[in-house]
DNA sequence: TGTCAACTGTCAGCGGCTGACATTAGCGTA
DNA sequence: TACGCTAATGTCAGCCGCTGACAGTTGACA
C-alpha cells in the first residue's frame, strides 16, 4: 500500500470544501451526496443487510446503475465519510514537523486533525450521522471484516510514513510497525469503547483517545535517531518521566 | 463469543477420525469431504472469485441447493480447515494445566497441538492442500477480510479462557486481551513470514513460530496470581531470567 | 445553434444465496 | 421381503449485488 495523496477508491471523490464551477459538476455532488446520505440514514436506521440499493435509488430517483457509478459497491458508500477522515489524518501527520519523535507526531497528527475532521464530515453529512454509521460498521459482521481489513492497510501505510521519516527500512526494524500497531490499538479500543457508550458527541471521543494517548505514549516513546535496539522482534517499551 | 465445545458454524461437522456407522452418514461424509477438496482445490488452483459454485457441485455431482445445505457460504467452504485447527488449539489450551502461566499456557498449547492438527487435517485433505490454503486467504482481499474478523472473535474468546484460567475480569483487568494481543500478533506474522517463503512444510511453521514465541515469552511472562498493575492501559512487559 | 462529451437510463445476464416443494434412498420394523 | 418413515437431495423460482453494452439525454463550449 502506498498512501499517496489519492487513496480514495472512487475517482474524483471532491473532499466537501471545494466549491465545483459549473452546472454539471454540482449536480454530479449533489447526486453523490444525496446518495450518501440516503444510504447511511438507512443503514443506520434499519440495518446494512436490510436495506437493498433499489431503495437507496428509488429514493434519491435514480436509477440502480447510477449509483455503481457512484460507488464501487454497497460496502462501499458505508465507508465513504470514514475514508475521508483517515485521510484528514494521514494528511495531518505527513506535514509534522521532522522535529517530533514518531509517537509524539500521531498524537500530534490526531490532536490538530480534530477540527478539520469535524468540518469535513459536517460539510457532507451531519456529525450525528457519521457516529451512527460508525457504531454500525463497528455491529455488522460483513462490514466489520472490511473495517478490518481496511485498517490493515492503513497500518501498513502508516508504518511507512513512519519509517521515512525517520530514515528506517519497514521491513529490517520492527519498531515502526510496533509504534503504529500500538496506536492504532489504542485508537481501536476508544472508538470500541465510545461506541459502545452512551455520550456519542465527538468531544467525547476526542477526550477520549487523548487520554488513552496519554497513557502509550510514555511507555513507548524514546528517541528514534539513537542507533537502538534492532532485531528486537519484540514491542520493548521503556517507561520514562512523563514530559 | 462464547467458545464452546463446537463453535464450528455448520452444524454437525464431524471431526475427521469418528467412523460413521451407517451408509447413509457415511454418505453424508464423502460427499461433504468431496465438496471440500474440490473447492479448495478449484479455489487455490484458479483463484477464491473465479471459482463458482456451480463449477463444484458439477464436479462433484451435486445440486448447487446440497452445497449450501453443508456449507452456509462460499467463504465457509474457504475456512473449514482453518476452523479445525483452531478449534484443535482452543481444546490444546483448555486442558492445560492451572499451574502454568498464561504465556506457558498457550505456547505450550501450540506445541502440543502440532502432532493431532497435522493428523486432523490429514485426514480431510493433504496437509500441502491446507498450506496452499491458507496462503490464498491471506492473498485474497475478500477473505482476508473475513480471516481477520475471525481472529478478532478467536482472541476475545482466548481472552476470556486465559481470564478465567487466572480468575480475573477480562473487563477490568487488561492484561489477558494484551497477553493474547501479543501472543496471536505473533502467531501472525509467522504465519505471513510463512505464507511468502518458500519452505511450505509444516515443520518449517512450526519452528518459526516456536522461534518466535521464544522472543515474546521473556518478556511478557510474569506471575498473573501476584495482586498487579491494574488499571494500566498499556502491555507492561517485565524482563526476567529465561527458566 | 449545433456539435461533442459527459452523464444517465435501460436491459440482459451472471453468481451467491434462500424458501418451498417434490423426489429419492437409507433405515427400522412388521 | 415388503413397507412406511424420514433424512438427504434435487428442482424451481426468485431476490439481491454487480457488470457490460448500448441508447438517450443534457450540460459545455465554440
Amino acid at each position: 500500500m502506498t498512501l499517496g495523496p489519492d487513496t480514495a477508491a472512487g475517482q474524483d471523490r471532491m473532499s466537501a470544501a471545494e466549491q465545483p464551477s459549473g452546472l454539471r459538476a454540482r449536480k454530479k455532488q449533489r447526486t453523490r451526496d444525496a446518495l450518501l446520505r440516503e444510504a447511511l440514514e438507512r443503514f443506520t436506521a434499519q440495518g446494512y443487510e436490510q436495506t437493498t440499493i433499489d431503495e437507496i435509488t428509488d429514493a434519491v430517483e435514480v436509477s440502480q446503475r447510477t449509483f455503481f457509478r457512484y460507488y464501487a459497491s454497497k460496502e462501499d458508500v458505508a465507508f465513504a465519510v470514514v475514508e475521508m477522515v483517515e485521510n484528514k489524518f494521514i494528511e495531518a501527520l505527513r506535514v509534522r514537523p521532522a522535529a517530533e519523535g514518531p509517537m509524539e507526531a500521531m498524537r500530534n497528527a490526531v490532536t490538530s486533525a480534530w477540527t478539520s475532521v469535524g468540518e469535513t464530515i459536517q460539510s457532507v453529512i451531519p456529525v450525528e450521522l457519521y457516529m451512527r454509521t460508525y457504531r454500525m460498521i463497528e455491529s455488522t459482521p460483513a462490514l466489520l471484516a472490511v473495517h478490518l481489513r481496511r485498517s490493515a492497510g492503513l497500518e501498513e501505510g502508516l508504518s511507512q510514513l513512519l519509517a521515512d521519516r525517520e530514515g528506517l527500512d519497514v521491513d529490517a526494524d520492527p519498531r515502526p510497525r510496533v509504534a503504529v500497531a500500538a496506536f492504532t490499538g489504542v485508537m481501536r479500543v476508544t472508538g470500541q469503547l465510545w461506541g459502545k457508550g452512551q455520550d456519542t458527541s465527538l468531544e467525547t471521543l476526542r477526550d477520549l483517545s487523548e487520554r488513552y494517548l496519554d497513557h502509550l505514549g510514555p511507555a513507548l516513546a524514546e528517541d528514534w535517531r539513537s542507533a537502538g535496539a534492532r532485531g528486537a522482534p519484540t514491542a520493548r517499551p521503556v517507561r520514562r518521566t512523563r514530559g
